[in-house]
RNA sequence: CGGGGCGUAGCGCAGCCUGGUAGCGCAUCUGGUUUGGGACCAGAGGGUCGCAAGUUCGAAUCUUGCCGCCCCGACCA
């Protein structure tokens, strides 16, 4: 991509409006822009990055035996009367009429709807398991939306639903989205944790959310700091194998969120060294309910017995636009966002120096189209804007590599690659830079 | 939803108390000089001062109502 064909509208000043430090970088950044109170839309570079995240976790998602769908944002009030819950929601649900005076709401969640599909279709014990999921916009109407996209009414979440025989194998599929749920955010450069949580209004007595450390986060969370070091599962974790192991290891350490917090057993459990009391962001969470909404919908199985019984379920969440504003949280400096190189908008920005100088133009060109060809997704900064902006715009957005290209190291035959992450600069032959971000490479 | 605050150019703000020609910095545009880490000089464009009613000869400024947004708290992926 080209800057000047590129919609990047970066500000030198802070938003009055922005308070934690994703949110500034965010609006800095020009990722998002504020359209109403917890709504925004999503400008180009932020597009980049929310779509980045939305494949890692499609494909841990698929790995784990996830199927991918979508399902609509608008929902039949008469729906979530089966369950029980249009009136036990409460006002953080939007309810709207159409032309029809027909009663709708905007999806805060979708347990109601899949279930319904689920019960149209599946009878037998042989299609099971079944776990769905789809990443859709979710609305919740907030009292105070609040940090950006962390916490906004508006927000792109991952939701996954699964149907078992019986609680049995319902616990084997809450395990493969455990171990799915630690692999997606280990790749975006995050150390999530589960913690014991509690189950809210979505309902079952089995949960951990996943969180994420942080000062800002908006949970207090209580953990033995050798959960911190714990081993992530490789990509070719047997799913189909049996995951005990991994999940005694993680749930065997002391986590929880204060709502479920045990003083006593922490206390007892964990060495007073290894006591951490500290804030986290939740950007996930895994639920186990049974048969809360199968059993008052009637989606029920036929088993090997030829009985009837209600299907065991479970729901899973990610917070996919709530985690750019996590990511940025835990990878950022003085200068700007520090993007893990899997979630980056672009892999990484050319500087020309001299724009309109022939040598330069050329050199940025050749650059250019041999990184686009390498698949590295440069980010190629020929305007011809002078002075420093040029560094502290590519700093601010925060590319894992600056490969810097000016009439002066041309000259002598150089060009200049810096590594945003640990801020090291190189000089060196452009043919060696090109190689060094050839594909495949960090 | 309780408490507090703010709406003036794209962004950050001053002006309001004490009514009288709408300002500053950044950004944008033009011309020139420049060019290696948030350039310089000269010029220009851009505002129904959130909306509505009221008071007044006259309202960004005073009064009332409404709308929007932010912060603290209680609640939530």
């Amino acid at each position: 991509m080209r800057l000047s064909r590129f919609l990047l509208p970066v500000l030198k000043e802070t938003p009055a409006e922005a308070q934690i430090v994703s949110h500034r970088l965010m609006l800095r950044a020009g990722m998002i822009r504020q359209e109403a109170a917890g709504i925004y839309a999503w400008l180009p570079l932020g597009f980049r990055v929310l779509k980045k995240i939305e494949q890692i976790v499609r494909e841990e998602m698929d790995r784990a035996g996830g199927v991918e769908m979508l399902m609509p944002t608008l929902q039949l009030a008469d729906l979530w009367r089966e369950s029980g819950r249009y009136d036990a929601y409460g006002p953080e649900m939007l309810r709207l009429k159409d032309r029809h005076e027909r009663e709708l709401l905007y999806g805060p969640t979708n347990e109601e709807m899949i279930t319904e599909i689920f019960r149209a279709y599946v009878k037998s014990y042989k299609s099971l398991p079944l776990n769905l999921y789809h990443m859709q916009w979710k609305f919740r109407d907030e009292q105070r939306p609040r940090f950006g996209v962390m916490r906004g009414r508006e927000f792109l979440m991952k939701d996954a639903y699964s149907f078992d025989v019986d609680e049995a194998a319902a616990k084997r599929t809450y395990q493969r989205m455990f171990v799915a749920y630690l692999r997606i955010y280990s790749r975006m450069g995050l150390r999530a944790i589960p913690m014991r949580a509690e189950t809210g209004p979505i309902g079952g007595d089995l949960s951990h959310e996943l969180i994420v450390l942080a000062e800002t986060g908006e949970s207090v969370v209580f953990c033995d700091k050798r959960v911190l070091d714990l081993p992530i599962p490789d990509a070719d974790v047997d799913y189909q194998g049996d995951l005990t192991p991994i999940i005694d290891q993680w749930t065997s350490v002391y986590a929880a969120t204060e709502d479920v917090h045990d003083a006593a057993r922490y206390e007892a459990e964990v060495a007073e060294g290894d006591r951490t009391e500290t804030r986290g962001i939740e950007v996930g969470q895994l639920f186990f309910f049974g048969d809360k909404y199968s059993a008052p919908m009637k989606a029920t199985i036929t088993g090997p017995d030829g009985v009837d019984r209600p299907a065991q379920m479970g729901s899973y969440g990610v917070g996919v636009s709530r985690l750019l504003g996590a990511i940025i949280e835990a990878s950022h400096d003085e200068a700007g966002i520090v993007w893990p190189e899997a979630v980056a908008p672009f892999g990484v920005g050319i500087i020309n120096l001299r724009q309109g100088d022939a040598e330069c133009d050329a050199a940025c060109e050749t650059a250019y189209a041999a990184l686009a060809k390498a698949g590295r997704d440069p980010l190629y900064d020929d305007t011809d804007e002078r002075g420093g902006g040029k560094f502290a715009k590519m700093d601010l957005i925060g590319l894992p590599w600056q490969l810097i290209i000016g009439p002066k190291g041309l000259k002598d035959g150089v060009v200049e690659l810096k590594h945003r992450g640990s801020g090291e600069r190189e000089t060196l032959p452009l043919g060696e830079a090109l190689t060094k971000l050839g594909p495949g490479r960090p």
